[in-house]
DNA sequence: ATCCTTTAATAAAACGGTTTATTTGCCCGC
DNA sequence: GCGGGCAAATAAACCGTTTTATTAAAGGAT
């Protein structure tokens, strides 16, 4: 911080004085508008205007703490260096980290953010993007949500699922994370395995259990039918796991591994199987999915399929502004796939028997 | 969604054109621009303009697709609608619910937000108020930050504990609080309680503190110096709370209770707890803090002193935009208190013994 | 006829910058 | 003594709205 004398008011230096624009600044200066904008934009055109001028504009414009109009720039330079992000929720879990990621790059790159979460609201989905785009957002980024409607503008999607001209897809290699989850389970003995899917709203949810079918099929497992339920309420909390983990039990038909969407839905699934009685991993091992920051904390701590959701935050950042930088032209990647990995904790174990 | 054929490229309807401007939409209307936007914006002044022509320029609005240029209206209005937002992180737990809380009001108020994490770096603190208000911001929301410097806006702390000048502070109740955790406590039969402080840079933790050893007084409890330990790593996670739970054994002081200065580090001390043969509530009870969404779900459930934490962020955005209504007038709520709530769950029990 | 009102609309000045094209000296070479 | 070139700066257009003051025509009352 700067040491200023905040007794001292006569000065027009330090208060938080009213704004000065650009034009009072050149008056001030005796030059005109056009002259201290070049400088202060280190301008390539400035190059002529000698060192001193420089100077003395810059001077100036520290001591009236000029600060240029952000609307007047945007509007002139018709760019508004801010990206709107559509997240189902600002949720404990999978929303924050890939928000965090998103957030690294952007504010690196000078880039504001605007955040919607729509809460799985079809309306509202229909409506933010158009909202965001009226709000001159120079590209979107779309969280576990597929995207309609016309865009304008670059977009990214991350997990997203559905080809969209003009949209790139950021997407997990689902088939290799099924596989990580169902070789390691088969590994430890398990052959009889629940499942747990995702919410018919999420947009991972019909990959991801197509990649699980396929994956049970390369190991030689066949999928009983009483040991899949799906998630079913909107609840961004364990509840719905919680219920689904009920669901499973009173079908009664034994397993000693579970395979959850997610790891919010996995220890939602973990207390029933407790309440009734069973002892994880002794009795049921349990799965989850991406990583969550709570999950290592988790008792038992959570195994799981990490999903590199920060990079995958970073990234779409990334590869948004980058084509930004190349607007006009349509030559973008339509697909960035990442690599899942296991994470091996204390919620699974040899099966029983 | 409006059911347009998108076959049909050559009425000017549907496509997602090139941007059609006002001074375009009334030439083709054959008006001025004027009483375009009278009429688009249902100014007052708009009443004598006859009906049809209202209708007809309306009309013409959508068939163009007409969507007014944000920043030059903000330009002219000099306001931007927006709003910024300050948090430590996006993490799971704190944040997350008030930020939703906040943009719950604000989006139904027709504002948009930045956010900008600072993850405590005194830097950055320092910078992203300025930052934003160069972006044209209407007003600051401070969560779990001591704000600083000069703010020329109408600005909101949550948390935020020090009386700046043309801030209004929402704080919970913090005597309150500590009485019902330690009042709770001593009625299980607890009478030697751990505590484990807040980190430094947590606006909460000296007020919280100070609460608690009135709360301690007042209940006839003394605290033990060597049942006190402070987290001090600034991870978001549960991490420091697992290395403040070590110190606390190693300290080998026995205890019955603890006190934990939020959920997130209640759970990393569980766990070492845990691993030290500790049962939880049998050996030790754990009160947390916050009551996050995760902290039901917990193994076992954690007990805790709830936070209203989306009702705070709703407040904060609701204050924030009466403010802003308000301006010129500079009378303003310094602080809003909230009141906290015990919720008991099954991390806590009769003392053993 | 004259003056006032009302209706229907417009011209033009903001808002606060950026940027292109142009001006004004001034020095240099011949 | 004059055209050319450069240095230093500026005028003015522009971005796309909103909003105030003004005009123009028509109708009504006196």
């Amino acid at each position: 911080m700067a040491k200023s004398k905040s007794a001292q008011s006569d000065t027009a230096a330090d208060p938080s004085a009213k704004k000065v624009n650009l034009r009072e600044l050149a008056e001030h200066l005796g030059l005109s508008v056009a002259t201290v904008s070049l400088v202060m934009n280190r301008s390539p055109a400035a190059k002529s205007i000698p060192q001193q001028t420089q100077i003395r504009v810059r001077v100036a414009a520290r001591e009236l703490n000029y600060r240029p109009n952000a609307m007047a720039r945007m509007l002139r330079q018709r760019r508004s260096f801010t990206i709107g992000v559509i997240v189902p929720e600002i949720s404990e879990g999978y929303a924050a980290l890939v928000l965090s990621g998103i957030e690294d790059h952007l504010l690196q790159e000078g880039y504001f953010y605007f955040v919607m979460s729509h809460r799985h609201k079809n309306d509202l989905i229909e409506e933010y993007p158009g909202l965001l785009q009226e709000r001159g957002v120079e590209g979107l980024i779309f969280v576990d949500t597929t995207c309609s409607g016309r865009i304008s503008v670059p977009a990214v999607a991350i997990s997203g699922h559905r080809h969209v001209e003009g949209v790139t897809n950021i997407t997990l290699n689902h088939t290799r994370a099924a596989r990580l989850a169902l070789d390691y389970l088969t590994e430890q003995g398990h052959r009889q395995i629940a499942f747990i899917k995702g919410q018919a709203f999420s947009s991972d949810t019909e990959v991801r259990w197509k990649a699980v079918r396929a994956a049970a099929q390369a190991a030689g497992l066949s999928i009983e039918e009483k040991l899949v339920v799906q998630l079913d309420s909107e609840s961004p909390t364990s509840q719905p796991g919680y219920e689904a983990g009920r669901r499973l039990l009173e079908n009664s038909k034994p397993f000693t591994a579970l395979f959850s969407f997610n790891d919010i839905s996995a220890i939602g699934a973990i207390r029933a199987l407790r309440e009734a009685g069973r002892r994880i991993p002794e009795d049921v091992s349990v799965v989850g999915f991406d990583d969550i920051q709570s999950a290592a904390f988790q008792n038992p701590s959570l195994t799981t399929i990490r999903q590199p959701l920060r990079e995958m935050g970073m990234s779409a950042a990334e590869t948004l502004l980058k084509r930004i930088a190349n607007s006009p032209k349509d030559d973008y990647p339509r697909s960035i796939v990442v690599e899942p990995e296991l994470v091996i904790r204390a919620s699974t174990g040899r099966a029983a028997k």
